[in-house]
DNA sequence: CTGAAAGCGCTTACAG
DNA sequence: CTGAAAGCGCTTACAG
């Protein structure tokens, strides 16, 4: 690989003269650049960013972690990252964690000894324990797809997802619903409790034992937790599953009961990932704006960069909506 | 952020006994050993990545393009090379291009200024016209997931797709169908090929006209390719779709025509996506071991790495297999 | 406008 | 077993 000083070399200067050339920086003369150009394309150099790096301290990377790529949620995140990033000539080291806290350590500790300039963490399930390792990473840090209380110091950029489940409750209520239940993950503790404002609001009480977890995050879960749902209640009529692919296996375990969708039971998801609209009936759901959130949040980690914003302890909270397809409706008519 | 000049002075040594001490190199003493390390402890010491890639030119990080994360397919595939990756010590780079081929060179030079160690390309649909620029990357590059015909002088660690699109044909044979059709991606010519094959073999002709190609990879894509599959021979008693998310729209304009599955028309995907058991009812489909494949890749260019293996040139077919679900089943009695 | 020097933080032979 | 020197390929003040 032709190095700089090989450039200098065949344009008769000399490196520093190269640099400045490269950088559009510092003055040289019309006439030097372009013969600098000119060995530049000649010997098709192209500069080495590691030996940049290490002289100015700066990668034009940035780091990302989440828990996992798989399914519809993360990996728009990641995707939208890199979109913004591929705008703004800089690079995506991507870190998954699989929710363990050892390996978002390392990751922690292999990033910061990369230089990466910048770091955004999508979720807040990965470093319950971390934190304080955090603090005193030696580059900006952001988070996104926050959902328990923001740590203190850093830039958050998420949802409101109380109000998301809000959304959800009144759309029921609307709807007609008062026995409801909701199939859910742990982690999702603010869409419950947004939920559950929305039906003390209009009188209904969502008691705790109306709230199913699922017991993992997958259509199975949703499934035996609707299951849980149906036979607590076998009267219920509308199901929030607090994320999309828990409502997936709850249509299944409606159709399995015999139950007719929205007929007998409406339910509703959140998130709006693909699987959303693929399932059948389609998903009415809380659609959170994933990719302007990760936008935001990688843009606003390269103005920081750029040193155009101090932008700590900053909380950017971005409004859901709701998308209604056919899986909700208005309660049937007592029996 | 200390430096390896700290801990020497600390501990009263010069950098490069630190050095060898970090690296367990060189024949350090017992005593002076845990005297650095001591040092290190307390300084919180922690190596520059970047320094010590510029000085042996290593980066400890391998790049990774795909067309994108959307989607069941690349994510996942991301998402075990990182695995792979980190329980190597790497990082890994991650780049999309959205099937752009300006954006794949962009990447490919960044990647390069960057110095990564080595580059993971899954899918073949990125870089028509950047396969010279590749042959002149200074760093190993794989392929995986490719489908056509692979070029020369790369590993490569793929699936046996004429053999997946066999696999279909031979299901549906078996079920006896005989009036089939082809909800196609233009870039599936393998599996199409061997779908051709299987069905060749027991005498059935499977003409040009009966390839719908989807206008688009979504499922809507797959629902209008499916509409005129049925209007060109509204007879059709099965359909083969190179993609699961092809199917699934396949399976909505099936239920909107009136057609029973299996009853009528038996529907068989290819991936086995995590759609395609989302789906109602559940999809037949090719499945490929896509985690495999990715593991494989990255694993070979590590040892590349390693000097363990030359590797230049070689092919590495993996096997499909059928996962039969509620999709498909046996041919209704002729009408 | 251009050049000579020092430095970024590490590793790699090479002496002792 | 440990140290002094040179070098990886850039950039950053600082002179001229």
């Amino acid at each position: 690989m032709a190095t700089m000083q090989d450039v200098a070399d065949r344009a008769g200067v000399t490196k520093q003269t190269v640099s400045n050339v490269m950088g559009n920086r510092g003055r040289v003369g019309r006439e030097t650049a372009a013969r600098v150009r000119a060995a530049v394309k000649e010997l098709g150099y192209t500069p080495n960013l590691v030996a940049r790096s290490l002289a100015t301290g700066t990668t034009k990377t940035l780091g990302m972690l989440v828990p996992t790529l798989s399914g519809g949620f993360y990996s728009v995140l990641v995707e939208e990252v890199e979109d913004v990033l591929n705008r703004h000539g800089y690079h995506l080291l991507l870190c998954t964690t699989h929710l363990d806290g050892e390996r978002a350590r390392r990751h922690l500790a292999g990033l910061s000894s990369r230089n990466v300039d910048a770091l955004l963490i999508a979720g807040d399930q990965d470093l319950p324990t971390q934190l304080p390792v955090l603090a005193e990473a030696p580059f900006p840090v952001a988070l996104c797809a926050w959902e328990t209380e923001a740590p203190d110091g850093y830039p958050v950029v998420t949802i409101d997802y109380e109000r998301a489940g809000c959304l959800a409750g009144r759309h029921l209520r609307e709807l007609g619903h008062e026995r409801v239940a909701v199939i859910a993950s742990p982690a999702h503790g603010a869409r419950i409790e947004g939920f559950r404002r929305a039906l003390a609001a209009d009188g209904i009480v969502l008691a705790d034992d109306d709230v199913h977890f699922a017991p993992e995050p997958t259509s199975t879960g949703g499934f035996l937790a609707a299951q849980a749902a149906f036979t607590a209640d076998p009267e219920v009529t509308a199901l929030f599953a607090t994320h999309d692919i828990l409502a997936l296996g709850a249509i299944d375990a409606a159709k399995e009961s015999g139950r007719a969708i929205p007929g007998d039971v409406s339910i509703v998801g959140h998130d709006d990932n693909d699987e959303a609209s693929l399932a059948r009936p389609a998903l009415t759901t809380v659609a959170i704006p994933k990719r302007e959130m990760a936008r935001l949040a990688a843009e606003q980690l390269l103005r920081i960069l750029a040193g155009a914003e101090e932008g700590t302890n900053s909380l950017h909270l971005l409004r859901p909506s709701l998308t209604v397809r056919a899986s909700s409706g208005p309660v049937r008519a007592a029996r």
